[in-house]
RNA sequence: GGAGAGAUGGCCGAGUGGUCUAAGGCGCACGCCUGGAAAGCGUGUACUCCGGGAGAACCGGGGUCGCGGGUUCGAAUCCCGCUCUCUCCGCCA
């Protein structure tokens, strides 16, 4: 949500940043009418805190009255108060319904993209950053692509995971399912080697915390609903690592706070299918360790970067081909200002896939939840808020499988062979 | 799941309808004292909204004693609902 002070102070910086989200010149009106309801927010606001101190004065004299034996006064003060309660429940009631209509509309409003963000409305018109410019992987003759090379070495099943539970869900199994906590223990290690905490977080999250990193409301239909007890299934570690501080006042010399987690991250993703969804480039759970922090608005871009150079050390210690793409105006995020992804080179699918994406919220996310600190002149200022992945799983996996096949298997980097037990996968495990 | 107790400021803790502008203590900050420190003494110490103001100084007002309603001229205090915590019982990896 953004903050309602750089509305009111800057409202064309907000329309520049939403016309660089492509909107319609027509729905920059929105601006116009949170300003508007403010104004009268404020007003109501005004008049209220008179007629309630009024009422407060009044009140106070009753006491003294009775206690001065003054009852007949008394009386007639008590009629005064009860006229001016009547308004003041009326105007009352007409604040809560402007707020909740202010409220609305905040939250249709999305972040107001960095200067930095390119023009743009699809993923074509994204920038690309940093490309690759060392050679790609050249693949033996008969290369396949990775859902194959699964059947073939048992690393995952999904038709199995269908039967179990449905479309998307992979069984990893025997090297693949060590595959896979080797690499969980790989990142949440260098995670900790850069100063990061670990965290292990609940997967099931309520909705206070669901909104407070912004995937409520505008992303419900993202997450898997458990009814029976209003809880979400977290569609990634940042939901309930960024709300660990919600509605709390950090001193600034804590900052920046650094927390790492791993958990599965399930996505209903719903209507997607065709080929570019096959094996693991698509799935509805998968492992993911993320990193969080909580930075002063001051520094929070040099943290973004300290954050891109932290995954780009991964991916340069599994060996894997990528690339950086900074996002077009049409192709960020909701609650975000700015976002990279990270995209590794998936050799017999001959496509990039998107293995990570770090962004900066600025105070976006901080605002809907209440995250401040306390600078050293004690006043309290909202905190920036980023996080990335570093890495998701399954299309790692995915990139490790088909880059590195050879005749005899496929090899493991050397990085992860200390964590796998194993130098390659092969059919005789 | 059943029964009971509780939720007050950074922390502990008092407070059963008006003087709560929340006692007292601890902690923290500043000052006095000291060669320096401790002790002692003094002062200060929440968040937020609105208005005034050039003002993130300062002044005035509103709100907040877990959350939401209610009773009352007036609620930390009384009533109702909810959430959470603790104790006991049941179930359980």
């Amino acid at each position: 949500m953004l903050e309602l002070n750089l509305i009111r102070r800057e409202p064309e910086k907000v329309k520049a940043g939403l016309r660089k989200r492509n909107w319609k010149e027509e729905d920059l009106a929105i601006v116009d009418r949170i300003l508007a309801l403010d104004e009268e927010r404020r007003q109501l606001q005004t008049r209220l805190d008179g007629m309630l101190a009024e009422s407060n004065r009044i009140s106070k004299e009753i006491g003294q009255l009775f206690r001065q034996g003054k009852r007949e006064e008394a009386e007639a003060r008590k009629a005064q108060v009860s006229t001016l309660k009547e308004e003041i429940k009326e105007l009352q009631a007409r604040k809560a319904e402007v707020e909740a209509r202010l409220e609305e509309l905040l939250l249709s409003v999305p972040n107001v993209p960095h200067p930095s963000v390119p023009a743009g409305s699809t993923d074509a018109d994204n920038e690309i950053c940093k490309d690759w410019t060392g050679p790609l992987p050249e693949l033996p003759q008969g290369a396949r692509p990775h859902w194959e090379l699964a059947q073939q070495y048992g690393i995952f099943d999904l038709e199995l995971g269908a039967r179990l539970t449905g479309a998307g869900f992979p069984v990893f199994r025997g090297q693949g399912a060590r595959l896979e906590r080797a690499l969980i223990n790989f990142f949440l290690d260098e995670a900790r080697a850069a100063g990061y905490e670990e965290i292990q977080p609940p997967l099931l999250v309520n909705a206070d915390t669901a909104r407070g990193t912004g995937q409520l409301p505008d992303k419900e239909g993202q997450m898997y609903h458990v009814e029976k007890d209003d809880l979400y299934l977290i569609p990634t570690a940042e939901v309930p690592i960024t709300n660990i501080y919600r509605g709390e006042i950090i001193p600034e010399e804590q900052l920046p706070i650094k927390m790492a987690g791993y958990t599965p991250c399930f996505r209903r993703e719903a209507g997607s299918y065709g080929a570019h969804v096959r094996g693991l480039n698509r799935v509805h759970q998968f492992d993911k360790v993320e990193i969080v922090q909580i930075a002063h608005p001051d520094h929070s871009y040099e943290v973004l970067d300290e954050m891109l150079a932290h995954v780009s050390g991964l991916l340069d210690k599994l060996e894997l081909p990528y690339r950086i793409v900074r996002l077009c105006g049409g192709d960020l995020g909701f609650t975000s200002a700015l976002t990279y992804d990270f995209e590794v080179w998936s050799a017999a699918q001959q496509r990039w896939l998107e293995v990570s994406s770090v962004s900066n919220f600025e105070t976006y996310q901080s605002n809907r939840m209440k995250l401040r600190f306390r600078g050293k002149d004690k006043k309290t200022r909202l905190a920036h808020t980023l996080n990335g992945s570093a890495l998701a799983l399954a299309r790692i996996v995915a990139a490790l499988l088909e880059n590195n096949q050879t005749p005899e298997g496929i090899r493991i980097p050397s990085v992860l062979v200390p964590y796998t037990g194993f130098e390659r996968i092969s059919t005789n495990r």
